[in-house]
DNA sequence: CTTGTATTTGACTATCTAGTAAACTATTAT
DNA sequence: ATAATAGTTTACTAGATAGTCAAATACAAG
């Protein structure tokens, strides 16, 4: 009942864009609203600060774009080690597109914005870790089946994604920082490497 | 001739702290100007925006301090995979002593400021990344070393310090949005299995 | 000691920003 | 159709922030 309305979902989308594209410091309230189209009265019938859309928005686009994607890359149906490399074939690429449409290399939205509020903002700081945390376990069960199936060698797997994790977003804001794809073509290789895999690599 | 003054340095100090606790979008000239006790006329007088002080802060940062430390722990005298392994050992340390005394993991400054900076300001991301390219070359040359005496298998050795590089920034600016020392503890192990030197580590 | 210069100070302006409130409008269920 | 509800709009306030400027001050060197 009542008048429905999808500001709410331009806000999300419009915050995040620019959050990711800028920076979640510099970004105003008045900026998302003007990218949504939204008059600032009505940013705040739905939100009530930066940091709680900010929050929100980061959850949506885990949840709504995010997880189906890591869902398909590490699908079960793939070799272990196809599926990481697959998925860092697929940073690769999606960089690409972003780069072409923003002009910029931008990385990962949530390590930025983890990264840059970690020490001001608890609650994205949580919401930030908690989907990083999330990916890990994509990296942790591959390794794992990796293991089982003898395509890398027995260790600490929870251990070994956290350090290919470091890997991928450390590469992932390198190329931000320099605009550079160069640091992300290596990925795939580096990731098998990484794991000892040299190998299996080589074979497949 | 005149009077004479560390207002300056004073200033640069303070900027490269706040920004490293906090972010740089969100410290303000004058909270600078507070922390270093230094009226914002000075502040004018010295710089001439929040962006210059920060360019100037961190390349004081890196040729007053950083450049020392690296150029001792990245010593020839010592044998090549013992400086990256003495290496990541001092950033774990390093961390260690900045959670006891600011209460937070930091990681790395020139990253951090690098990353969030790296979209909306061309000075600072020009800086960052110049002492960045210089922080490469260090594990290059340690890398190209322990090829030369055959500790680590042949290849591209720019290729292999850049995937260093990642891992290790990647691991602190983690450990950071965590605020977890976990994972810079296995940084100096990782490192070698990442060049491939497994069986070296385990000898040394 | 005095002169020139480097630095400091405080008061100021203009702009930006977060956040509020109340009147207004569209939609939907009954 | 209309009442209740969901969303919108506009105009506003208070405070923060960047940046300016001219007068004051301290110091170094002759």
């Amino acid at each position: 009942m009542g008048r429905t309305s999808d500001a709410k979902e331009r806000l999300l989308e419009a915050a995040l864009d620019l959050i990711w594209e800028r920076s979640y410091g510099v970004v105003t309230i008045d900026a998302i609203c003007e990218k949504a189209g939204v008059k600032k009265g009505s940013f705040y019938y739905f939100f009530d600060s930066k940091s709680t859309l900010a929050v929100a928005a980061l959850n949506e686009n885990w949840i709504q774009d995010g997880k189906a994607k890591w869902d398909a890359l590490f699908s079960a149906s793939l070799p272990p080690l196809e599926r990481i490399r697959g998925f860092m074939q697929s940073v690769y690429d999606g960089q690409v597109k972003v780069q072409k449409e923003h002009g910029k290399v931008l990385g990962c939205p949530c390590f930025s914005i983890g990264s840059e509020t970690s020490t001001q903002d608890e609650v994205i700081r949580a919401k930030a870790q908690e989907i990083l945390q999330s990916q890990i376990r994509y990296f942790e069960s591959a390794i794992r089946d990796a293991q089982a199936e003898g395509s890398v060698p027995p260790g600490d797997a929870a251990a070994k994604a956290k350090c290919l994790f470091a890997l991928f977003e450390g590469s992932l804001a390198q190329a931000r920082i320099q605009n550079d794809l160069d640091f992300l073509r290596t990925l795939p290789d580096a990731s098998l490497d990484i794991l000892g895999a040299r190998s299996l690599k080589v074979a497949a």
